[in-house]
DNA sequence: AGGAGTTTGTGAACGTGAGAACAAAATTGG
DNA sequence: CCAATTTTGTTCTCACGTTCACAAACTCCT
């Protein structure tokens, strides 16, 4: 039997519930703004749109944050889970590829007030450097290298056309970025090591289009089956 | 115990292999753009970025659309998957929020050639209405009644600031919508019978930044645990 | 026609995740 | 100080998803 303290570094904590954990912060960061002080793994819960089992589940992950009895204290918990996630440091982040979602990226006010910060705006297109997006300035992708290294960058950003995607990957790779996130369509060859997680738009309107059809057409003897497909 | 064949429209396919379909769908038209004819489970499977068992057991839910000792023909089973998702017929989307992310998905061409038709692009904001954005017009987000039910929208994109967005999805659901992509960063309420999927940038960020943060603390004792979060 | 080789479709084993249920630990009120 | 009440942390069970492994089914070559 191995049994691993909340401080012990080589405790593992399930992937299913690492993705939740920026969701249990959102909603405490919620709470606290609102001026709660306290709240019970109900309340949360609620706040986050999960069962509170599988909440203080999650939460027992990380140790023993809360007081029984009473509940839990949002600023601690906020502080914990922010401090288990990684993001009580900033990470510096390149985002390569500045055409209509690039801007939009760039624009994006969420990624500061959550740890992340954007150091440089990365293009291919000469008709694009020099222009500035939200304060910082598009250079030539050939300058990934020197960006990355000056800054110590971990986190890049893909938001070329597919046909670039595995390109611009390979160049993060080899200058030592470890996770990338990809907006393009396309499938990424990595090495062991690296992480990538992909965001994919048509994707998801894909998934919906298939409960929607079944929707449509089990209206008689379906309607059972896709109706527990369903909701939030 | 019950069999449900091919044509049965009441079999279940596992949400997971669901969310796969559209994946093998991008690859299969890659293929198909490169002049291949027939391919195997391994090919295809490569191409998806999956196991190949993995792929064979997907498409076994959906019938058995290849060939022993021969593969899969590629557009036979391109048009099997576009069929099984719907996207063999064109679906009306409406767009709410057409600020910086909202500007982007308007002229986001994927759209188009994935089965989706952005019908309308709708903003509470007076000095955006009349702006025409990849030659749609932002209309009135009052015009939301009448425009889902002239084209008979089912599926609708949230790209308001978090604090509107649980009221524009009320006011979607209210009037027939019943498949929600939420980009805000809230937790949407909504009734049995609605889906809902989000997208996240920052959860995104934050999952990536858990790993690179385990990947940095456990050089030593944790790195193989680290490592095995890894890579696609 | 028959055997060698290839590749699918699926049964079975394994691992991960979700949720119900409850004992343990805290508070509150008498 | 003790009993009643609240709420956590954890155990147990079931469902879902992944992967292996192989028989069945097909092609191709002789
Ligand atoms: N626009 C959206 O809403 C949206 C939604 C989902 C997915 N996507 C995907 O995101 C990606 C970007 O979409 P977009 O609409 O911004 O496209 P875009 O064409 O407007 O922008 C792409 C940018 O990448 C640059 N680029 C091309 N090759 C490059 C390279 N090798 N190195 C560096 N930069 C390079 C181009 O110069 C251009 O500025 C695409 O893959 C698209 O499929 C976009
Ligand atoms: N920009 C990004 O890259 C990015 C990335 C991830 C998530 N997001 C999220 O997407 C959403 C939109 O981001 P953005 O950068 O485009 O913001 P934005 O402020 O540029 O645009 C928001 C738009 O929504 C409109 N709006 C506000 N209330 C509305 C209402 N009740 N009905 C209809 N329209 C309304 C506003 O007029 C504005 O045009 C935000 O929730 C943001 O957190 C954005």
């Amino acid at each position: 039997m191995t049994t691993r303290s909340s401080t012990d570094p080589t405790r593992v904590i399930p992937e299913a519930t690492v993705a939740r954990l920026p969701v249990y912060l959102r909603a405490l960061t919620a709470l606290a703004d609102s001026g709660i002080r306290t709240c019970s793994s109900e309340d949360l819960a609620t706040a986050a749109g999960v069962n509170s089992a599988k909440l203080r589940k999650d939460l027992s992950y990380l140790g023993s944050y809360g007081t029984r009895g009473v509940g839990y204290d949002v600023d601690y918990l906020r502080y914990q889970i922010a401090r288990e996630i990684g993001v009580t440091q900033d990470w510096p982040v390149v985002i390569v590829g500045i055409g209509n979602l690039g801007h939009a990226l760039a624009n994006y006010s969420g990624f500061r007030s959550r740890g992340f910060r954007v150091v440089a705006l990365l293009d291919a297109d000469p008709g694009l450097i020099g222009q500035t997006v939200a304060g910082v300035a598009v250079r030539p992708f050939d300058e990934l290298e020197a960006i990355v290294q000056e800054h110590d960058v971990a986190i890049g950003v893909i938001a070329t056309p597919a046909l670039a995607a595995q390109g611009v990957a390979d160049r993060m790779v080899a200058i030592g970025i470890t996770s990338i996130l990809n907006f393009a369509p396309a499938v990424l060859a990595v090495p062991e090591g690296v992480d990538v997680r992909k965001v994919d738009l048509s994707i998801e309107l894909q998934i919906l289009a298939y409960h929607e059809q079944r929707k449509a057409n089990g209206a008689g003897a379906a309607a059972a089956a896709a109706a527990d497909g369903g909701a939030a």
